[in-house]
DNA sequence: ACAAGTTACATCAAAAATTGATACAGTCGG
DNA sequence: CCGACTGTATCAATTTTTGATGTAACTTGT
């Protein structure tokens, strides 16, 4: 057993969360494509619909729609891009950031409750990588 | 900067490695119900539909069109379930398992070029917290 | 400064997916 | 073996998504 870096296996274990974070009950009943798109949101600041939509599984037409209804349920806001008449900046109200929050507050609690039952052993193990998948998803973030 | 374990942190890297792997391009174009459904039957084997259902954000009789589409289109099986007249097994065919494994190996793919961009002390620490990691997942699924 | 081409988003009808209500056959407890 | 319950199917109605297309705003080359 060397202490070679195993992807696949670190592959299996990010999917493995992936289905624990999704099946965590959401707190309204939104689909996926809507929750998709507030984490988008929330976590990319104001976006033009076109710079939405290569993240989101979704035609344009639906993307068009689906924001429609999010600013009807006052989850984001719509205004005009100052440097393109054309386009439009999108961003969570205060309601859609608190959406966002929330869900992520139940993806830690749910989290914390599993860490807790590691060893201290395994948590410092734990500690330590934390910092190198954040670089992780970062080089992600840049090579794309 | 105390080694301590940031659970926020880590639920936002698993989080951004979940939109990694979500922007990823599928063979052919399935929509997300259906990629869960599969990727649950080839985790875990042959379930029956209502053992299915808790783990897809699908209400039954969705659940129960999309599995038909599904055996239409040869990814699953079914068959009676020999303990139960009323219920049916669920399982993959080997074009399903073939798909759950592309997939799976396209986000290896992902997360190999990422992880060559670490430095070796960066590789190591994540060798390391990978079993870590895996604990967890498993503590999950014993919850549950 | 303007025509031609391109880009950003909207609109619309058609197709696809999801839901709630309900039906029905199989199972279980007394 | 009866009444209650469980597992899945069916159906009509609703919601979501798509492909085609339109329109206005931007850009480029001249």
């Amino acid at each position: 057993m060397p202490d070679e870096l195993d992807v696949d296996r670190l592959a299996m274990v990010v999917e493995d969360f992936n289905t624990i974070f999704i099946r965590l009950p959401s707190v309204r009943r939104y689909n996926f494509s809507t929750l998709s798109v507030l984490h988008t949101l929330g976590r990319n600041g104001p976006l033009r619909l076109t710079d939405l939509l290569p993240t989101e599984q979704l035609k344009q037409p639906a993307l068009t729609a689906l924001v429609a209804r999010l600013e009807e349920d006052g989850l984001i806001q719509r205004r005009p891009d100052p440097n393109d008449g054309r386009a439009t900046l999108l961003s969570l109200t205060r309601a859609g950031k608190q959406i966002v929050r929330s869900r992520h507050a139940e993806r830690v609690k749910k989290l914390s409750r599993l860490v807790d039952q590691l060893t201290p052993e395994e948590r410092a193990v734990l500690a330590d990588s934390v910092h190198v998948l954040t670089r992780l998803t970062e080089i992600a973030a840049d090579t794309t």
